[in-house]
DNA sequence: GTGAAAGCGCTAACAC
DNA sequence: GTGTTAGCGCTTTCAC
C-alpha cells in the first residue's frame, strides 16, 4: 500500500480500493476471486469503495498472474469478400447471409458450451499469417481454441499447438497430435446415395461437388463413389460438376449447365442431383422451377447439412442432417478435458449424421 | 537477462526467446511489434528461435504493458433455457436456431467491422450480475464493448462505462452519456400501417406485441398506434395480444386465439396481424394453413424483422426489415471512434428501416 | 538499431 | 480472516 500516491489519471487499481476501503490489495482480490473468504463485513467494505471508484479488475494482469484467462477461441475462415459485399444485391445479400450460417452455428455452439464451463468465447476470422497476424493474437489470450479446417497454415499450428490445447474442426488431420472433430462426410453421402437408387430405383446420378481443396465436399464425394459401387452402377472418378463458393447461385448455375447439357447433346438428362451441400441444392430448385424441370417428378435433388432453409423450400429438401452446433459444442468439451489433463492422448471424434428424407427425392 | 536460469517447465517467454537469439527482450518485442524498426538480419534470428522454442507472445502481459487489449466485446441476453432445450423436439430445435438469428447476425456484424480495424471480438451471454459474472470478465479483457439491451444490470453498466467505451444496442437509453444504437422500430410500424390501411383498404388490424419490458416490440406498437391514428382509425391502447419469447410457437398460438376469439364470439375476425416479429408471423403462417384460412385472401399477416425465413414463407412475408447486421457493424464504428476521441460527445443512432412488401398483405 | 530498467495490475504462497 | 511479498511476461522510455 505504498508508492501511487501521486494524481489518478488511469483506471483505478486494486491498490485504490484497497486504500480507500482500508484494507490489503489481496483482500481485495479475494473479495473478486472468492468472494466467501472474506467476511461479509469487509467484503461489503471493498464493493462499495470498488464501486464508488469506477473499479474494474484488469483482465489482462489477472490473467498474467493466475496463467489462465476464462476464454476459449475460435478461428474461422473469412468467407466473405468485403468488396463484393458492397456491390451486392439484396437477394444475394441474403444468400451470403446463408452462407455465413456454417460458422455462425459453430459459434453458437461453442458460445452456449463454454457458457456452461465458465468461459467466454474470443473469435476472430483469419487474415493472413505472419508474426502479427490475428491467430497469434487469439492464441496469446485464451486458454485453448478451435481452428475451422483451412484457417489458420499448418506451420502455425504446430508451433502454437504446442503451448495451448487446440481442436481442429472439419477437415483432414493436418496435425496428428491435436485433437479433431469430424462429421461423417462420407457415411452420410453413401448412405443418402444407398436410398436415392434402392428407395427410388434412381440410375442416372450426377453429384456437383466444390473445388478440390474442399474437404468436406470430397469426402461426401467419396461417400456418393461408395454409394454407386455399393450399388453395382458405375462409379465416376470425379464430381460431374465443381462449383466454387458452394452458394445458391453457383447451384442454379450447375442445374442449368446440366441440362443444357444433356438437351445439346443426346447425353440423357440425370435422375438425380445430388449437390455437396444444401445451399447449391436450393440454388438449384429454384433454376428447375424457372426452366419447367419439376421436383421430384422429372428430377430428384438433395443436399448436405440439413440447414434451416433446407425445411422450408419448395419442395423441402432432402438432406443429410450436419450436428453444426454439436460440433461447436463438442470443441469446447475436449478443450476443457484437455485443459484438466493435459497429458491425454489425442482425441479424434466423428460425429453421426442423419438422411433427413423430404420430398425433393420423392419421400413423402 | 538475469534471473530464469533454472529449468525450464512452462511456456516460453521473451526472456528465452533473447537468450536463444542472443538479443535482448526488447528487441524480441519489437520483432513482434514493429518488425520493421528491427534490421533484417536481426528479426530472422529472433524468429527462428521463437519458432524453435515454440513462443506464443502472452496477450496478457502485452495487455498488461501496453493498456490495450485489441479486443472488442459484446455481451448478448441468454435467450436459451438450456433445460427446456434437453427436451425439444426436432421442430422445435430448428425454431430455436431461428430465433438466436438476431445476435448471430450482430456478432457477425461487429466481427467483420472489428476485423477490418484490426480487432477481435469477445462474446458472452450475460448469466447474472455480481463481482464475478461474465460481463465483469468481459469488461476487464476488452477496450470497449457493446450490450444489447436489457442484458446487464444498469447499475454494473454505470460503474463499467466510467472506465472504458460502451455502446448500447436496441433498446431505451438507459444511461444518457453512453452512446447507443437503435433501430427506427416506431417509423418501420407506421409505415407498414399505413400501407395496409392506405393501400389495401383494411379496416380491422390485430397487433400482436410482447411483454412489456420488451422495448422493440413495445416501439413498434407505438407506430402501430401512430400508424391507426394518421388513419382516422380508433388508437387501440394496448396490443390485441401479448407472446412471451415471441417464437413461433406463441405465434401460432396467438393467430388461433385470436381466431377462436372472432369464431366463440359475434366479434368480427380482424382483416390483418401485425406481428411483432418474423418468428410469430412465420408461426402464425403456419397455423392459419392449418385451419384452413388463406392468406392473404382471408387476412394479411405482417411482421418485423426481415429475417430470411421470412423470404422463403409461403406466403413469403411483409415485413420491415431490419439491418441488424449493420447494426453490430455500427456499433463497432461507435467504439472506435470513441477509443480515438475519449472526449467525443455521447452519440445516438438511429439506423432506418424499410418496409418489404410482399405477398402475405396482398401485394406482388 | 539495440539494450537496460522500470513498471503495468493482479494472484498466490506464505506469514500472522 | 487478512497482510506481505514476489513475481507473471510484456512494453516502453531513455541511453547508447
Amino acid at each position: 500500500m505504498k508508492k501511487r500516491t501521486v494524481g489518478r489519471v488511469s483506471a483505478p487499481t486494486v491498490y485504490d480500493v484497497a486504500e480507500r476501503s482500508g484494507v490489503s490489495i489481496a483482500t481485495v482480490s479475494r473479495v473478486y476471486r472468492n468472494p466467501d473468504s472474506v467476511r461479509a463485513q469487509t467484503r461489503e467494505k471493498v464493493m462499495e469503495a470498488a464501486r464508488e471508484l469506477g473499479y474494474v479488475p484488469s483482465g489482462s494482469a489477472r490473467g498474467l498472474a493466475s496463467r489462465t484467462t476464462g476464454v476459449l477461441g475460435l478461428c474461422f475462415p473469412d468467407y466473405a469478400d468485403p468488396d463484393a459485399e458492397t456491390a451486392a444485391a439484396a437477394s444475394d445479400a441474403d444468400d451470403d447471409q446463408a452462407v455465413m450460417l456454417y460458422s455462425d452455428q459453430i459459434i453458437r455452439g461453442m458460445e452456449r458450451a463454454a457458457r456452461r464451463h465458465g468461459y467466454a468465447l474470443l473469435i476472430a476470422a483469419s487474415l493472413d499469417g505472419g508474426p502479427e497476424s490475428l491467430v497469434a493474437k487469439v492464441a496469446g489470450r485464451v486458454d485453448g481454441f478451435a481452428v475451422l479446417a483451412r484457417t489458420v497454415p499448418t506451420e502455425d499450428l504446430e508451433v502454437i499447438s504446442r503451448r495451448l490445447p487446440v481442436v481442429m474442426l472439419a477437415g483432414p488431420r493436418e496435425i496428428d497430435h491435436l485433437d479433431h472433430i469430424v462429421v461423417a462426410n462420407t457415411e452420410g453421402e453413401r448412405e443418402l446415395t444407398r436410398h436415392l437408387i434402392e428407395d427410388h430405383g434412381l440410375r442416372r446420378l450426377a453429384f456437383i461437388g466444390s473445388e478440390e481443396n474442399s474437404p468436406d465436399a470430397e469426402a461426401r464425394f467419396r461417400g456418393f463413389q461408395e454409394g454407386c459401387r455399393d450399388a453395382g452402377l458405375p462409379v465416376p472418378s470425379r464430381p460431374e460438376l465443381r462449383a466454387g463458393m458452394m452458394t445458391q447461385a453457383e447451384g442454379a448455375l450447375a442445374a442449368g449447365t446440366l441440362l443444357d447439357r444433356s438437351e445439346g447433346t443426346g447425353v440423357e438428362r440425370p435422375e438425380a442431383m445430388l449437390f455437396a451441400n444444401d445451399q447449391m441444392a436450393v440454388g438449384a430448385l429454384q433454376a428447375l422451377e424457372r426452366r419447367g424441370v419439376r421436383v421430384p417428378e422429372d428430377i430428384a435433388v438433395t443436399g448436405f447439412d440439413g440447414i434451416p432453409l433446407s425445411r422450408i423450400v419448395r419442395p423441402p429438401l432432402t438432406t443429410v442432417r450436419q450436428p453444426i452446433r454439436q460440433l461447436g459444442e463438442q470443441a469446447v468439451e475436449l478443450l476443457v478435458q484437455r485443459l484438466a489433463d493435459p497429458g491425454r492422448a489425442p482425441v479424434s471424434l466423428e460425429l453421426p449424421v442423419s438422411v433427413t428424407r423430404r420430398a425433393s427425392c420423392g419421400c413423402g
